[in-house]
DNA sequence: ATGGACATGTTATAGTATTACATCACTGAT
DNA sequence: ATCAGTGATGTAATACTATAACATGTCCAT
């Protein structure tokens, strides 16, 4: 059920470390772009390069890619958890992404596409609105 | 709970329904630049005339933005289903897409935000995979 | 040392979406 | 009839997101 393997850190190569870090860094998701921008210091010069290591970094599972904001997310969860399965709450006003693990509503959409036939290898589970701090003020 | 009102399809401005009609004579997602090909012997000229009827379609609940593919689909629904909920399984071999309604999970997923303070104002739910055709090839 | 696998560098290009500004059509009030 | 307000449209330019193509480098196993 969980093929998405966490990767040790220590593993990656040095532009993969370079934008996971950017993205631990940062307090929420970072466009391709925004990551690139933040990299040049460190000798960055093209998306390419980014997006590669995204490529990687979300097959080892440590980072998300949040379909609706065309952006890219670390992983706040322990090591293990199931990725292909993860779902987000997205702020509209503030940009705060929430990660959060469905597991019951996951299981009746695996059920839907069992009765279907249908055979599911990753779900896009992105819920949109206003965080209680913002909902607060 | 249901704040999308479908709109009246007579009650379109030309763009709209030539958009409209694009997407439904489509038998799956077409990309905004797809529509305005197609629509280009009608006197389209420009994306944003695409976008803009995208966008007062969407609001009236006629077609749906697949946020995974950077596609668009008309809704095959009957008038009145809830389109912030609605859920898609999304063939990655052979493009076929298919809206269904996970109610079951959606509340659980509603349920999630009442608990966390969130004010959900839509969904994206979209699976992955692969559909009962293509598998039995 | 050589070949293979994989990571990287670099340039160019493709694909998606919005900004800005001008114009037009309709409606309601004067 | 004129005018103002609203919403739809036309058009050009630009911004943002992602990939293709090809060259180079690095590491390890043979
Ligand atoms: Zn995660
Ligand atoms: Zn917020
Ligand atoms: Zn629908
Ligand atoms: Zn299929």
């Amino acid at each position: 059920m969980n093929d998405h393997v966490h990767v040790d850190p220590a593993a990656l190569t040095k532009n993969q470390a370079l934008v996971f870090s950017a993205l631990s860094d940062a307090n929420g998701p970072l466009t391709a772009y925004a990551i690139l921008d933040e990299l040049r210091g460190d000798g960055f010069k093209a998306p390419l390069q980014v997006y590669r290591a995204l490529e990687k970094l979300i097959e080892g599972g440590l980072v998300h890619r949040l379909e609706s904001l065309n952006a890219f997310v670390a992983c706040r969860h322990p090591t293990g958890c199931s990725h292909q399965w993860a779902a987000f709450a997205i702020c509209e006003s503030c940009g705060d992404v929430k990660e959060f693990s469905p597991d019951k509503a996951m299981d009746l959409l695996k059920d839907w596409a069992e009765n279907d036939g249908f055979k599911l290898a990753k779900t896009t589970v992105e819920l949109r609105g206003q965080c209680p701090a913002c909902l607060a003020t």
